[in-house]
Order: structure tokens, then C-alpha cells, then sequence
DNA sequence: TCTGGGGTCCTAGGACCC
DNA sequence: TCTGGGGTCCTAGGACCC
């Protein structure tokens, strides 16, 4: 049976939950992001904006200048993401095979759905009148072969758009549409494609190979090829799970202030720890990110032989990590902090009772059953740590 | 008043082992 | 004391996306 998959986008979302929830703003330039005066960009922006030519990731300030009129909204990222988790719930009705991207898009694998729903079109206009009808909010839908062309379909006429790509004219979409349109190949890319005498997909698709493994190596130049011609390198199918979470914050003013990033660093802390406990994943690294008044910045990472348990065993190996590596002859900028390499607690579990290392699965599952406790044992959780970290050969 | 915040993946290079 | 090459793991940085 032929593949059949759906990529739904949620049209200029931040915006358009803005607008639903306020009414009075209805037909209004609203720009969420950044508030005006201060260091920081657009996120997203109604289209009434985009008239004025304001657009994603462009200086609040200047987009000050171009719509004096717009209305500059803070971004409420916890109510996007429950209106996301309705989206995601009434997509979820029409096949179960669905991968989240992002908050805003998804790709649905529909194949075989047909008697259910109709076909792809008919299909495809169930899922915008329902999010229509039950949330308020358009969406635009790619229709395609594999995941990736599916999702520069979804990308080819905004907003509220419906684009289907029928199986073989992969090659010939690709071609009619400009190199901007490559998802994978951001500017870089086209400055390096474009010394190779390339500008346009179909240019691309002449070119062997070969001669992009001299510019992009063996990966970079399998992914150009595949995905000028519309076909699926496999980006899409990687397992969506989490590798790391990560916080940061740009100062207003670039800083020296030692006590300033500290109180930073501990207010990271405590977020790190509640998501970790929230996303029930155990981490053993933790990193910190400088970014200078030059905006060149620094990543330093350690390591832990037992998982993180608490705010406090974060913050203090942050800030051994700052006062080992941060220049302090240059002010800050930013500074970030993530803990990496997460795993899911069942995970652990499976692989350390495959591992036969008894000693230290026995400490480790002790921990987990504590650190399932939740906050509350946090003082006999930190007990077995340190005991786990005496046993474990490291 | 230049350049946010939260992620993922790939690569280069060093450490270490055989 | 000097030496090659391969494999693996880890870290830092960069490109990209929303």
C-alpha cells in the first residue's frame, strides 16, 4: 500500500491563540515576542503584520518602526502549549501514528486510513474544519509520499493552505520551488551550494553526489541529494524523544555582576530540576553556556557519577563550572544552563538489569525508587548517592 | 538599542586503549 | 625511547529549525 503522510502547521500560532483569546484584537497587527525597549526579537506575528513587513526573528525595535500600530503581546508559552496539546489531541482522533515536531506542527502518518476518512483531500478538510470548529485556529496541510516532502508541502501556501504532492512528482514540485525552500539547508548552505555554481533546487538536482561530498562531507551531501529530489533521508524518523532541556536568559545590560548570575544560575536550578522530575528523566550532565558582549560564546560540560537529584547538586556544579571558565576581564551577555544526555527513568531501568553490574544496579535502583518519590525524600535520596558514588568503579 | 529562547544533529579533535 | 594505525568515547562548536 502506498505511504500516505499529513504535515499539519498551525498558522502564525502565538499570534492566533492571542487573537482567539482577546477579540478585540481581531483583524489587528498583533506581534508576540519581545516587548518594545527591550533587547530581543519578534516571535510570531499575526499576518496582518507581516503586511507591514514585520516577520519571525526581526528586532523588536525595528519592527516597532515598521508597525508603530501593532499590538506587542509577551509570549504566554504555557498557554500555547495546552492549546497545542488540543491540537495535538483532535489530531490524535484521526490516526494514532502521529510524530509532534514542535509546538506548533506534526506529521501524520495516514496511510491505509482511506476508508475512514475519505480521501487525502477530504481528509485533509475534516482536520481544518475540526480545529476550526472546536479551537478557532487554521492550520496548512502538506500532503505527500514521505514525511519530507509532506512537510515542504505543508510550507507552499500559507495560510490555511492545502497542498498535495502526488507520489512521482517529488521531482518535479522540488524544482518549481526556490532554494529557500529547502528544509535542511539554511544560509549557510546556500553560500556554500552557491560557490558550486548552485541557486535553485533544480540546480541541484544536475549536480552529482560526488561533488557535494567535497563541500558538505558524506552526510551533508546524502541529505542535499535525497532531499532535492523530495525523498526522505530519514530526518522525520528519529524517536521524538527528549536529549536534553536547556534554559537561558539574556541580560539587559551586559554584566560583570558575579551575585547577578549566581541568583540566575539558581533560579535555573530549581526549573532544571522540576522539568527533570516532570519529564521523568534522569540526567548525569550538566553543561553552562557564556555568551559575551562580542556574542562569542563558551560551552562547558561535566559529568556526574550519580544522576541529578536536587536544585542545589545543579547549582553547585554550575557554579564551579562559571568561576573555572568564565573570562571574567569580559562582561556577560548570556548565560544558559541544560542538562543532557536524559534518559528515561524505564530506560535505565532495562538497561542496567541487562548490564550485570550488580552492585551498581542495586544503588541505582534505589535511587530511582526514592527519586520516584518525589521531592520529599530528597535527604535519604542524596544518602544513597553519595554511597552509589563510592561503590561505582567510575 | 544590533543579534531571543529552546531544541536537534553532525563533525572535528583529543584522550585512551589495543 | 620511539613508533603506526584503528576504534571508541567524550567534548565543544556550528548549522539548522521553530
Amino acid at each position: 500500500m502506498a505511504s500516505v503522510f499529513f504535515h499539519v502547521d498551525l498558522d502564525a500560532f502565538f499570534a492566533s491563540v492571542e487573537r482567539r483569546d482577546n477579540p478585540q484584537f481581531a483583524g489587528k497587527p498583533i506581534i508576540v515576542g519581545a516587548l518594545p525597549g527591550r533587547r530581543g526579537v519578534v516571535s510570531t506575528c499575526s499576518y496582518e503584520a507581516r503586511a507591514f513587513g514585520v516577520h519571525s526573528a526581526m528586532l523588536v525595535s525595528e519592527a516597532l518602526q515598521r508597525c508603530p500600530q501593532g499590538i506587542f503581546l509577551p509570549v504566554r508559552m504555557e498557554r500555547y502549549a495546552e492549546v497545542s496539546r488540543q491540537v495535538m489531541a483532535i489530531l490524535r482522533s484521526f490516526t494514532p501514528d502521529l510524530k509532534q515536531l514542535s509546538i506548533d506542527e506534526a506529521l501524520l502518518d495516514m496511510t491505509g486510513t482511506q476508508r475512514l476518512w475519505g480521501t487525502s483531500k477530504e481528509a485533509a478538510l475534516k482536520i481544518k474544519k475540526s480545529i476550526s470548529e472546536e479551537l478557532g485556529l487554521t492550520v496548512s496541510i502538506g500532503i505527500g509520499a514521505n514525511r519530507y516532502v509532506a512537510k515542504v508541502a505543508s510550507g507552499y501556501r500559507k495560510p490555511d493552505g492545502l497542498t498535495i504532492v502526488a507520489e512521482g512528482e517529488e521531482q518535479g514540485f522540488m524544482a518549481s520551488l526556490p532554494l529557500e525552500k529547502l528544509w535542511g539547508a539554511g544560509e549557510k548552505t546556500r553560500q556554500g551550494l552557491a560557490s558550486l555554481g548552485i541557486f535553485s533546487i533544480a540546480d541541484l538536482q544536475k549536480i552529482s553526489e560526488e561533488r557535494l561530498r567535497t563541500k558538505f562531507g558524506k552526510a551533508g551531501a546524502r541529505f542535499l541529494h535525497v532531499a532535492a529530489y523530495g525523498q526522505d533521508s530519514g530526518v522525520f524518523q528519529d524517536d521524538v524523544v527528549s536529549h536534553s532541556i536547556s534554559t537561558e536568559r539574556t541580560f539587559q545590560r551586559d554584566t560583570f555582576d558575579r551575585n547577578m548570575v549566581l541568583d540566575l544560575l539558581r533560579q535555573f536550578s530549581d526549573e532544571l530540576i522540576a522539568r527533570l522530575w516532570s519529564e521523568q528523566a534522569v540526567s548525569y550532565s550538566l553543561g553552562i553556556k557564556l555568551r559575551y558582549d562580542d556574542f562569542s560564546s563558551t560551552n562547558r560540560q561535566c559529568l556526574r557519577s550519580s544522576g541529578y537529584r536536587a536544585s542545589e547538586e545543579i547549582y553547585d556544579d554550575a557554579v564551579t563550572l562559571l568561576d573555572k571558565y568564565w573570562d571574567k576581564d569580559r562582561p556577560l551577555r548570556l548565560v544558559g544552563m541544560g542538562l543532557f544526555n536524559l534518559q528515561s527513568k524505564d530506560t535505565l531501568q532495562a538497561e542496567l538489569f541487562d548490564n550485570g553490574h550488580d552492585k551498581e544496579r542495586t544503588a541505582q535502583q534505589a535511587i530511582l525508587k526514592l527519586q520516584e518519590g518525589g521531592k520529599g525524600k530528597i535527604t535519604r535520596a542524596r544518602f544513597l548517592g553519595d554511597l552509589h558514588a563510592k561503590k561505582s568503579p567510575s
